[in-house]
DNA sequence: TTTGCTAATTATCTTTTGTTAATCCTTGAG
DNA sequence: CTCAAGGATTAACAAAAGATAATTAGCAAA
């Protein structure tokens, strides 16, 4: 049986994609499932496995010198997680990968996914358009972090993901955002003031 | 009479260079200079020049709504400044390139360097590993934010770039790491008084 | 329903930061 | 040398954030 999510997730991938090179990742490409709680990655990792989301939550986090865990980032539908330490700087990864929720994810080997773009040149510039969309996101964020304050930061944060405002626990949103959970709560509390 | 300092320039562009690439690259490319307060670009630039630093410091800033200069990120020796809006992300630039020194610089165009590099795969590799740190850089950066505070991060960016202190005015500084001129003043006390 | 766990909020207090303005320093032009 | 300009520091106050602990809320398992 022809399974439409998978061909679903390979044609988000990227753009541009046509009917030929969806085939070929296609059969490339397994199928992987998740509780809540698995590890795709965890630090010191080196694994090079790339996992497109179907459905489900992943984070990174840093455990910190006190043992607590700092949230990173938040993956969801339609985003690629990979080990970024292990593929673009050939280390150990500094993060854990998380499922925040249980995940169903669209697997590929990247060394594999390597061999059929030197095979189909066209790929490539999807590869290309990816990593910019990666780049773009990380200045995106560099600079909110130089020109926002921590409650314009959080406004924005649901402006720009409105979609998980209700899956993702605030202290992890508070993480991401550079403030501590009490004092979120907090800023959440004035904006809810200054509404009414 | 050859210019040495623009092959040397070339020659630390990236890792891997043999010399035949760097005789393809040293015949495309021009030599600029800029006195302080010039712009390499502007604000809604969509220039694909590239330069390569030999002397001087750039910085990257905005304009925030309250007409106040808000610095991004400084370019030193060595260092590539493009303007990413346009190369990356195909935009018009969203920041000021202003030269805080006298700036002496390679330049070239990126298409015409697209053009080399594909006739040179070689070189491809190189463009790669640019990507990689530039990624890196800034992952490393937002992970500044989320994981230390300003202090820490004060202490990280000395340490990170001890040439840069004496040269940057320290409202520049503070502007990187997303606090106030003032409040990096009282910082930077802290720190002498726990050091005595 | 009750119990137990975890997240979220609130409270209290301390520390830090933002804001504005004044003062001090350095430096370059005349 | 003097003066002007901009950067850095300091001061004073208000606002926000950190830390810690207590309380409340939500929710799933017993």
């Amino acid at each position: 049986m022809i399974d439409f999510s998978k061909i679903k997730s390979i044609y988000k991938l990227g753009r541009n994609l046509d009917l030929s090179d969806v085939q070929v990742l296609f059969s490339a490409a397994g199928k992987k499932s998740f509780k809540q709680g698995d590890f795709l990655f965890r630090q010191g990792s080196k694994s090079r496995m790339v996992y497109l989301i179907n459905k489900g939550l992943v984070r990174t986090f840093k455990v910190n010198e006190r043992g607590e865990e700092i949230s990173i980032k938040v993956f969801s539908e339609h985003q690629i997680v990979a080990n970024v330490h292990a593929l673009m700087f050939d280390q150990e990864s500094e993060y854990n990968y998380e499922c925040m929720e249980a995940v169903s994810a669209i697997c590929l080997d990247y060394d594999q996914l390597q061999q059929i773009i030197d095979k189909h040149p066209k790929l490539e510039k999807n590869r290309k358009y990816i990593l910019q969309r990666l780049l773009k996101e990380s200045f995106k964020r560099v600079e909110s972090f130089v020109l926002l304050n921590p409650e314009e930061r959080y406004l924005k944060f649901i402006e720009d993901n409105p979609g998980l405002m209700n899956r993702v626990p605030n202290k992890y949103i508070a993480n991401m955002l550079g403030v501590t959970p009490v004092s979120l709560s907090r800023i959440r509390k004035r904006i809810a003031e200054k509404k009414r």
